[in-house]
DNA sequence: ACATTAATTGTGT
DNA sequence: ACACAATTAATGT
């Protein structure tokens, strides 16, 4: 059993007493420590992830099988592509790792038509979650369309930033590469630009940013 | 403390 | 993109 007050507190708009406690007595609580895998390609999705605390990090795989990262989902978020995925019996096509420590409740699946039909609240989180994700994606397909990389990474940054909540990024070149489908060398050389420029300090396996 | 090795970052082509 | 140099962190002695 969770505390209703949890889940008040992290979903706002999910405020229907009787949805709170269905959600509260089927939920099940779950931990996982900085760079756990929460979720995989190809594995079966049995329940809908709700963030509490904390943040996984969202990739999928492209044509060519390479990993391209997509967004991030934080407290007070769940993943669209779940709620598409278990809506229609597939198995995930996506990638869920916990970018820092994280805190999340599971709910099962099986209810999820159900509360659609019958809480207005949980209606309105579903449409408004596949809503700010979609906006999201178009966000990124502009920069990937239009932008050239060194702006690209300058947001990729940002973006990091606050997610972690800190300036002091750990991280290495060749994963920024991966997550940006370019190579290493020129994330390095983009970034030691962006060093000389004043904008962030390299040292090894961190970037400052100021 | 020093030497060795591995990992990460830098640079020229 | 590749090859190699330089630097830094990790480990062993």
């Amino acid at each position: 059993m969770i505390d209703i007050q949890l889940i008040k507190n992290n979903f706002p708009t999910l405020t229907n007493l009787e949805l709170l406690k269905e959600i509260a007595t089927l939920a099940d609580y779950f931990e996982f420590e900085e760079g756990d895998l929460v979720m995989d390609y190809g594995k079966p999705i049995r329940s809908i992830p709700l963030i509490i605390e904390g943040a996984l990090k969202i990739s999928r795989l492209d044509d060519n099988g390479h990993e391209i990262f997509l967004y991030y989902i934080e407290k007070g978020d769940t993943c669209a592509t779940s709620l598409t995925c278990c809506q229609l019996g597939k198995l995930s096509t996506i990638k869920a790792v916990a970018e820092e420590n994280t805190k999340l409740i599971k709910l099962p699946i099986q209810k999820m038509d159900e509360w659609t039909f019958k809480y207005v609240d949980w209606k309105n989180f579903v449409i408004s979650t596949y809503s700010s994700r979609f906006e999201e994606l178009l966000l990124t397909l502009d920069q990937v369309a239009f932008h050239q990389m060194d702006e690209r990474l300058l947001q990729y940054l940002d973006e990091k930033a606050k997610i972690t909540g800190s300036n002091y990024l750990n991280i290495k070149h060749q994963d920024i590469a991966q997550d940006l489908n370019s190579s290493r060398e020129v994330i390095s050389r983009l970034l030691k630009k962006m060093e000389k420029n004043g904008d962030v300090v390299l040292s090894r396996n961190q970037i400052r940013l100021l």
